[in-house]
DNA sequence: CATTTACTATAAGTTAAAGTTATAGTTTTT
DNA sequence: AAAAACTATAACTTTAACTTATAGTAAATG
């Protein structure tokens, strides 16, 4: 049994198709296909039932890849341990962001990044902070950008900025006149929040101390994206809160009826995050100079009160 | 980078000697100097620091080789899930024992189990309590046998049976007389116990409420060893409590000493434990029918009141 | 201090494994 | 029924792993 075997396992068990997988694998497909035959003959019991179209595991096979996950995985670590000693700058390097900030972050830093860094291969995913902080723990991300403070055990968290959040207010609510408003002009009926699941909502739910005995309203729009948010406002429907830097996107239009809040600013705390046991540490502070180095002209430092995500009642 | 080089590198780094290194590996010195020279080539560092007689690995050497253990461990559990699969009862299999059972239990099930199974090949340890728990938890052992409960998350146990423990009374001492003791005929100060670590002491403090105001008494001796506590016994020491089992190879003449407790009898419970995978589970049962038969004929079933070794203040 | 001992490294050759191309054999799709 | 899409087998090549033989090197020994 060797590691490039399990890969090829791995590979046939994504696919689903000897051809495409061996492709992938960057080997013909007879390769693969004996390859696998051999590691199947050498435990002596199939992995794969062909017989299916597409192919499928079987219930060993399903064990079986679950435990090449973890072998893979922790092999492909051996060359993180030797670049860090090395400072080595590049490989691989996974990423997940939380959707509410990926659209907006993303393309200020990532032009720079790339171009610092050509060697480090990054591969990003957009992810809720649940699966982020499932995937850092099983290694099948490197790092990732969230709203903290999080808490988590294994997880450590470097703050990247601060950022407020603006309230939208259409024209004719009562504190579209106001030019800076507090979050109890705001009535918490009205506003309308993220899908659950986004962590962002959370956040915003946490700002009203009396969220729990109101939950239960005769009207409910929870959806995926601040443009489907900012139109409802426009409809008269409520109104909504949308993270600073989203708000830069605006339309000349739409920005008329942004409020900002008086100080303390309610806002989220963006961070980096990763394993605590520091793999990728250098390419981890790469990231974090780059961000902070585009974050500065962005967002100017200001009186902030800080929307923990953590608290899911 | 191959799972076989990894396992030369384990080996070099434990042997810290390529010809006996090569040996164990059942190949030829030159096979493993090439190879370890190929993924040290391959990683782009020393593992091993040559220079320095005997060998000695390199901090990132370390590193790897921590890394590797990992990797062939995981890798080795590849088998483990087939055979699993097949109900294949065979292939190594590590136990654990704490040295308060193994001397006595060992014996009783050993012959029977090699005989029935002789497919497997039982690796047994003495290890203390905590010791085996870390060791069931990263996969250095597949099982162990100790007191109970434990209240291990990822850890079950299987109660193989309940022995209770037996007064050592020397001649002289005010309960010598009594046919049967109750345990407050005992003074817990005079009572000698074994070392701190080995688990068994710490039931017998449980078994008295007020340990913690007396435990600082003029006196302490804690030895690793009951027969050490006997003898510390007959010098008039003091008093010991003996597991029931081990009471059983006593001289005739100082069986005389012993004093068993009235029912409710203190006791502690031995368990079978493994982790929750159940990976080795077909070993496992054999192993548990295997003990419960010997066991079945040496102790009968009375009323007893366990004694948790878990509080440990 | 020269010699033995106890190692590790290198060289040359062999064996075994992993990979290739070409093609045959399936099953599914059209 | 033919074509397409795919996997398996066969024959061969390349590469990697392993062997024996021997050179090199540092520590131990008389």
């Amino acid at each position: 049994m060797t590691i490039t075997q399990l890969k090829y396992v791995l590979a046939v068990a994504e696919y689903k198709n000897f051809t495409l997988a061996a492709e992938k694998c960057f080997v013909t497909q007879p390769t693969l296909s004996m390859q696998i035959q051999k590691i199947e003959e050498e435990l002596g019991i199939q992995i794969f039932d062909r017989t299916k179209k597409p192919i499928q595991l079987t219930e060993i096979g399903q064990k079986i890849v679950n435990q090449s996950k973890n072998i893979v995985n922790e092999a492909d670590r051996i060359q993180d341990i030797v670049d860090q000693q090395k400072g080595f700058i590049g490989g691989e390097f996974r990423l997940g962001i939380i959707p509410t900030i990926m659209p907006t972050l993303l393309p200020m830093f990532l032009n720079n990044f790339i171009k610092k860094y050509p060697k480090v291969k990054l591969i990003i995913e957009e992810l809720n902070t649940d699966e982020i902080i499932l995937k850092l723990k099983n290694g099948h991300l490197d790092a990732a950008i969230a709203a903290t403070p999080l808490e988590e055990e294994k997880i450590k968290e470097v703050v990247l900025y601060f950022e407020p959040f603006v309230a939208y207010i259409p024209e004719g609510h009562a504190a579209f006149n106001k030019k800076e408003i507090e979050i109890d002009d705001l009535n918490i009926d009205e506003i309308l929040l993220l899908q659950d699941g986004h962590c962002f909502r959370d956040g915003i739910l946490n700002l009203c101390k009396n969220v729990a005995a109101n939950e239960k309203t005769h009207f409910q729009i929870e959806s995926g994206s601040f443009e489907t948010l900012i139109k409802l406002a426009d409809e008269g429907l409520g109104t909504t809160l949308l993270p600073y830097l989203h708000t830069l996107d605006l339309k000349e239009k739409d920005k008329l009826k942004l409020r900002h809040f008086k100080e303390p600013k309610p806002a989220r705390e963006v961070s980096l995050i990763f394993p605590k046991n520091e793999l990728k540490i250098h390419i981890i502070d790469a990231l974090r100079n780059t961000i902070a180095g585009v974050v500065k002209g962005a967002i100017v430092f200001q009186n902030v009160q800080i929307i923990s995500p953590l608290q899911k009642k």
